[in-house]
DNA sequence: GCTGTGTACCCAAACGATTGGGTAGGATGG
DNA sequence: CCATCCTACCCAATCGTTTGGGTACACAGC
């Protein structure tokens, strides 16, 4: 008799539960058919409910008991022991450069709540911006054997890691930053450059500075190629030293716009890439004795929830960042399932505030 | 130069193909022992390596034999499997209101880099300080079988989700905001707002108001009472009326400084329990005239990586919001062991800016 | 020569779910 | 009345690791 072979062998080959705890274990595929008198498997296919499977797996009137059992005790499957079986965690990793870039946080956002919607969850982990760091990340997370990857720390010019992932036929896709052959969901940053550089000619700016974030972002280096780009066809002026590299964060935008006005150049209007950056901007510009808005126009990018509410409102670019993480979790999914995936590349929209005015 | 490489970047910089290679699958312990012509318990026992199994497991030529092999084939023990067995993730949970608040942001920064040490990998989940969004949230990491959790929205009067975790015996702790009876990582907002008492009334101001945050985080009103406390001990006056609930983001505080001000009130100075309901408060003031240090002081609460950097520099108590991350994993791994656990309630500095001289 | 003590392994049963392949018994069709 | 098809199940292997309990052999001590 299996059974009372397993019982005995409860006191030898077993992991001790916590002491003190009343065990209150959590009811398994088997306790639910050995409490109804069938086999596991009839639960589990009526369980797993797809009509491929379940039909013909059990009557009705069993289906509804096995259903009505599983409700009451509350059966949820053990994810490590279907995933051991199927080869499936349905997890997803993702990998930003911090959490605390309140951009990525809002993507990430997004990520997990389209990864919810299909049943997945999703866990991120930070690279700090580092390559090597990301390396290791993306290790730790194949070690987790997560069914596929979102980057969003991209770096131009080091694709170790990518290629790599693409090497082991891991399923991934790029956030927030893009390459040219590997799908990913972006904003369209070239657009919102552009956008930017047409406002600003029309509010007659013509000497304008960009504070254009880090080399290796493709979003600082869309954003800051589309306003070029555009500006120039607008016939505006504008050359290598109106382009300042900076962090993207508060503290990198202030130092690029006391970078600018130190030199003693008093541009028009400043275009940060990133609204952290254009708030590190203003407070340069405001230490210069300038004030925002009329000594020098700022625009931001992103929109974030700040934005708006800055005692300086600040015209920005914005991109729909959740929607963003939303569709990097669409395109992983094409991905996972062999289906061909489009980089998708959100619109941007501009919001014009008393920063720009 | 950057720039130019970026340029080109649309063209060259190509990800090669994965060449028609086969499935790759990952090697697992029992390829290794046939490899070796050795039996999967022995590799088992000698990768594991804790002096305990490993004793006596294998002879050192052979130890030394499977640790190579395992390296060179870059073997990874597959988590599902060893959890299945051990009954044990180790996966932490994390809930937090929402990733996109910077605090809560840095803190699970903290959570996952501690985590890590401890060879832990953390998930996070955001209820938007909603209560059954907290308690679907909770369901959800306890079918994922995380070995403990961190819960990070604690509602003041609600706590069937807490006692309902008792019950189950589930290892937890509280992180951000506390609980008289639960384990819990925070920062001592008392003090926090003491200091912001002490520094104010020292300044002078006798006519203050605070921007109070929600009602139901231990953050705001643990802050809030400690002003008021210390506020009154200085012998200062404070009614209820001064006191003024809010959001938690920009646009709360600003909400919360505009109800003041157009009540006809002219505080000289406004204390906010978060920095971001600061900047909020920021705002209100300079639509209404009023020039912040000058006309009136602001201090604010997080020493987020913006305050320093604003326009006008922020007041703020500084929080270790990356350490009571750190703090809340080493407390809940406590209370997995079955250790005592002793609430962690981190100091908090008071960084004095522009906004409050 | 026999018992005892290591050493260096092997064996096999779990953990919980999934799934290809049965099979018994009844209904249907010719 | 028998072959065939359904229905409603059951069986057993399997995923990769872990772990309590062997065992075979060598050597030491009495």
């Amino acid at each position: 008799m299996p059974r009372a072979k397993a019982a005995r062998e409860g006191d030898g080959n077993r992991v001790p539960e916590p002491e003190g705890t009343a065990a209150e274990r959590v009811p398994t595929l088997k306790d639910l058919a050995r409490q109804l008198g069938i086999h596991p498997s009839t639960v589990s296919r009526v369980l797993h409910s797809d009509p491929e499977s379940a039909r013909g797996a059990a009557s009705d009137a069993t289906a509804r008991r096995i259903r009505e059992l599983a409700a009451e005790l509350g059966y949820s499957p053990d994810p490590q022991a279907s995933g051991l079986r199927t080869r499936r965690t349905r997890l997803l990793g993702v990998v930003v450069p911090r959490l605390s870039d309140l951009v990525l946080a809002v993507m990430y956002e997004g990520v997990e709540a389209e990864a919810a919607t299909i049943g997945y969850s999703s866990f991120v982990t930070n690279s700090r911006d580092d390559v090597d760091e990301q390396r290791r990340k993306v290790e730790l997370m194949l070690a987790r054997r997560v069914d596929g990857l979102i980057i969003g720390d991209r770096h131009l010019d080091v694709d170790v890691v990518l290629t790599d992932l693409r090497r082991r036929a891991v399923p991934f896709v790029l956030m927030n930053r893009r390459h040219p052959e590997i799908p990913s969901a972006t904003c369209d940053d070239t657009r919102g450059g552009e956008l930017v550089a047409e406002h600003l000619w029309d509010k007659g700016h013509r000497d304008v500075c960009v504070i254009a974030g880090e080399p290796y972002a493709t979003t600082g280096v869309d954003r800051t190629a589309g306003f070029v780009q555009r500006w120039r066809e607008l016939g505006g002026e504008i050359g290598d030293g109106d382009i300042v590299l900076s962090r993207f964060d508060t503290q990198g935008g202030r130092e690029a716009a006391e970078k600018i006005l130190v030199s003693g150049r008093r541009p028009s209007a400043l275009f940060a890439v990133n609204d952290f950056a254009a708030i590190g901007a203003m407070g340069a510009l405001r230490s210069h004795g300038l004030t925002v808005g009329r000594d020098c126009a700022v625009v931001g990018f992103n929109d974030t929830s700040l934005a708006a509410e800055l005692p300086i409102p600040l015209s920005s670019v914005r991109s729909p960042m959740f929607e963003i993480g939303q569709a990097a979790v669409r395109l992983l999914r094409a991905v996972m399932r062999g289906e061909p995936a489009e980089s998708a590349r959100l619109t941007p929209t501009l919001q014009v505030r008393e920063s720009s005015i």
